[in-house]
DNA sequence: AGCAAACATTTTATGTTTAAAATATCGGTT
DNA sequence: AACCGATATTTTAAACATAAAATGTTTGCT
């Protein structure tokens, strides 16, 4: 018996069952939306500037840091392995986005910053990226983005205690 | 001049500027709060029972329908590509976990089921998940819980739009 | 019946991701 | 100086992921 008004979309949240807590409907109902929007910036960076997201985020991070990072910071705030960055990096120092520089009195690190021609590059993007976002994400009210803000707060720092 | 107090989480968010929209900030905390969780749950399977989050995610899809569901239903649901599917679900019909039947009808498709082992092994697991899920999300009030439930929809239906 | 378009899945090539092992450096102790 | 544990990165192997091409099936149209 299929009701027939609006129709469900399908996806993560397909799975839920009768008896779910209600922190597994919340669960799959924020992996639902973290991977629409991921999809869909995926997608527009690939056809509009022939990049991959992970590469975007490794200049995203690099962007705000004039001094630069080193690959353990990249991996930190990109929130990937340290072997995943290696092989990205190694990408875009070849495409020559990026440069890897000794740091001295520390012969273990690299230092990370974008070329000129990686800012430039970013630049770019960046625009385009923030419009993509705010198209996905720019329909909530004042109000209703600062108590969503808090709420994803109090999440964030609540796993980072369990993890621990 | 670094602050004395509190220090805040190295992640995603480090990468946001001054001029960021708002749209933007909502977007790295959203990202961050889905992949601590996501890491989190990655290491629980994996260390209490040495499976993979996708394969936990394939079998959770199949656990709800006991009719079983199509290699095209699965990929819609896990949202993943049909490629993806492909392999994962290979691997677990090899385990014993799955089965895939031809669908009297359709060649094209196959129909995709839990065996009776792959029941058992998901019960055991579907209770550690449901507990692991809430010590991440259970923090929250009812009110609070539903409000930001609203928000997510609201900002899923705007992407399911923006794709369109 | 014949045919074209849509569908369901698999295969292929490429790239991302993790965990773990390997390499090399640093800092402090003896 | 020799050693040791911690740090920073790279390498390796296996799994995951996408896009696109290939294969075979179904459906609707003429």
């Amino acid at each position: 018996m299929e009701s027939i008004g609006v129709q469900e979309p399908i996806d993560h949240e397909s799975r839920v069952e009768q008896g779910d807590h209600k922190a597994v409907r919340l669960w799959l109902r924020l992996l639902t939306c973290t991977n629409l929007i991921e999809r869909h910036l995926r997608g527009q960076l690939r056809s509009e500037f022939d990049i991959t997201l992970p590469r975007f985020d490794l200049m995203a991070q690099l962007a705000r840091e004039s001094e630069g990072l080193t690959m353990g910071d990249l991996s930190q705030r990109m929130m990937v392995s340290g072997g995943n960055v290696s092989g990205i990096a190694a990408q875009l120092e070849s495409e020559g986005l990026i440069s890897r520089e000794p740091v001295q009195g520390n012969r273990r690190a690299f230092c990370v910053t974008l070329t000129r021609a990686g800012q430039a590059r970013f630049a770019e993007m960046a625009e385009a990226h923030e419009a993509w976002v705010a198209e996905c994400l720019g329909g909530l009210s004042d109000s209703e983005y600062d108590r969503i803000m808090r709420a994803l707060r109090q999440i964030k720092l609540r796993v980072g205690e369990v993890e621990r």
